[in-house]
DNA sequence: GCGACAG
DNA sequence: ATCTTGTCGC
């Protein structure tokens, strides 16, 4: 009967954000095509191996979007894809520079970004490219969202792609804080593991935090995006990371970044 | 009531 | 997210 619950205030906040009642909207629109999310290995390939007759992974995308300090409304979107078979060699990458108008909302990343991201994969889909991504990895979660549909989940629904939710900071949800991950990670019997499983206090596994590199200490968060299984998810990752980001996302977003930076030079008066 | 809150 | 060079160490 307390009609105050988390909701509500996400409606207030909204407000100063959005307009009226817009995250109430964007809640809504999350439910439903949240509906349309798969959560097991729903691909014709398989994981590299010694002999295998099937398809095998061998092209990762990577998505990420950069925006200006000096001109927030200005961002980079950027689509790249690593080659597995070939030391994860650069073999496609896409820019597009746009303006920015709906803000940054925690739990509504997506109706920020994953405009953009569309674009690019629409794009190259119609070029007929050899080379579209037959997983791709988000910076963003996927499962791992308040109401279990983060922007990978929901670019991977509306691309139709296997997706990766990748996280670099932990969103609380399900009673699952930053604090309390750090103390599981530094408790004696985790000390040597490199992964975490992220169980909540409803009993809900939301995914991993994961030692990508031996020498990091930082964990990273990874979750189901879309039509793959977490087990599946965790060994795309491990396969691609150099250093703690995995390289997909690591190149998307340094390259998106230098791409900004040299568009608005070139328009620079 | 206050704070927390992916990028 | 963004501002940013050098620097400490394997």
């Amino acid at each position: 009967m307390e009609g105050v619950n988390e909701k509500e205030n996400e409606e207030v906040e909204a407000q100063k954000h959005s307009g009226p009642s817009e995250l109430g909207k964007w809640a809504e629109i999350q439910d439903m095509l949240k509906k349309r999310v798969i959560t097991e290995d729903d691909f014709p390939w398989r994981l590299p191996s010694l002999q295998s007759q099937h398809q095998q992974l061998r092209y990762v995308g990577g998505v990420d979007v950069s925006v200006s300090k000096e001109d927030p409304s200005m961002a980079c979107g950027s689509l790249v894809v690593l080659d597995l078979h070939h030391a994860l060699r650069l073999v496609y990458q896409c820019h597009t520079v746009l303006t920015l108008d709906v803000p940054y909302v925690p739990g509504f990343l997506a109706f920020r970004e994953a405009p953009i991201l569309v674009h690019l994969l629409e794009k190259m889909k119609s070029t007929a490219s050899p080379f579209y991504p037959q997983v791709l990895m988000v910076d963003g979660n996927g499962l791992l969202h308040p109401r279990g549909f983060g922007l990978a989940s929901h670019l991977g629904v509306l691309a139709n792609l296997p997706t990766i939710g990748i996280g670099k900071n932990l969103h609380h949800v399900d009673g699952l804080t930053r604090s309390g991950v750090k103390e599981l990670l530094e408790a004696e019997e985790n000390r040597t593991k490199d992964l975490i499983t992220l169980r909540g206090s409803s009993g809900f596994i939301w995914g991993v935090a994961m030692r990508s590199t031996q020498s990091s200490l930082k964990p990273l968060f990874v979750s189901i995006g879309h039509r793959i299984s977490l087990d599946t998810a965790i060994k795309v990752v491990k396969m691609t990371c150099k250093f703690r980001v995995p390289e997909p996302i690591r190149q998307a977003d340094i390259r998106s970044r230098k791409h900004l930076r040299k568009h608005q030079i070139g328009r620079l008066e």
